[in-house]
DNA sequence: GTATATACTTTGACTATCAAAGCATTCTAA
DNA sequence: TTAGAATGCTTTGATAGTCAAAGTATATAC
């Protein structure tokens, strides 16, 4: 590997520990202190479709049910989840957010489009083209490579 | 939030999500598969100093040293790393691969080149350098603003 | 109508994590 | 020079997140 490509890798590994950490030091501590980040991002899961069955959910997510079985009943307890059954198939579950998980959804898009804003703002428009490339770049070997 | 911002967005939100399951599911199932990615991220962190002592792999991985202290306990019992005394200071703990950590460091590093080589693919010269230094200002950027 | 498949939950076990208390060693300042 | 503070690490007790496998309820297929 020669030394750009060795600086690089460091950059980025980097980046992707700061970011989760970031993102939870951020998230975790304000007005919804009683979410981890793994809640926050099933939450924004959830959110970011109509409806929602948990296996659509526990497979967006790459988890296993029973594991978003134990994460819902926790979300539903802590008041920003609900739980319904489907109509068409009494085995579905759907489930969707109250309206504090509403909120809760509206906070982590904001600490997005915040990280994205202030990232983008220091960068010349050529650096910018090229991060964006760099990342598609990433993206389309993980699909291709992982099927993911 | 304009076109390329927005995109930049997903693309992150994606590979964020991704990223780590991607490696975990690629590096916990070969030659070393009784290694945890965390595990992993450790010898990483160990491999890639001359000599490493636990609190300053801890701060290296944001954890606290308790944390760390079971995860060497269980490193030591695989066979991965070994723990020895600083001559200079005793109470300082120093810890290094053994030969099995030296290879399971090395498969880490394979997978991380794989990585880097496809997104620089398309990449002219120049390019790679705005990339680096696009990167740079983002990770100078995260550290002033959420002292990480 | 029974066998099979699907959707979810429960159970038992493990890893990763932290905060706080504890132990050993080194440093410091009177 | 030595008592108290600081440092480096480990232990302890608690919690979240995870999986595999077994269990339950409903739907589908033959």
């Amino acid at each position: 590997m020669n030394k750009k490509h060795d600086s690089l890798n460091k950059i980025l590994v980097r980046l992707f520990n700061d970011v989760l950490k970031i993102e939870e030091k951020s998230l975790c501590t304000g007005d919804f202190s009683d979410l981890t980040i793994t809640e926050y991002h099933t939450i924004e899961n959830i959110g970011s479709h109509r409806e929602r069955t948990m296996s659509e959910t526990a497979k967006a997510l790459k988890i296993t049910s029973g594991t978003l079985t134990t994460g819902i009943d926790n979300l539903v307890k802590k008041g920003y989840v609900k739980r319904g059954r489907s109509e068409d198939d009494r085995r579905k579950v759907v489930i969707t957010l109250t309206e504090s998980g509403e909120k809760a959804y509206k906070i982590h898009e904001e600490f997005h489009n915040d990280l994205i804003e202030h990232t983008l703002s220091d960068l010349e428009p050529e650096q910018e083209r090229v991060l964006i490339k760099a990342l598609f770049n990433v993206n389309s070997y993980f699909k291709e490579k992982y099927k993911i």
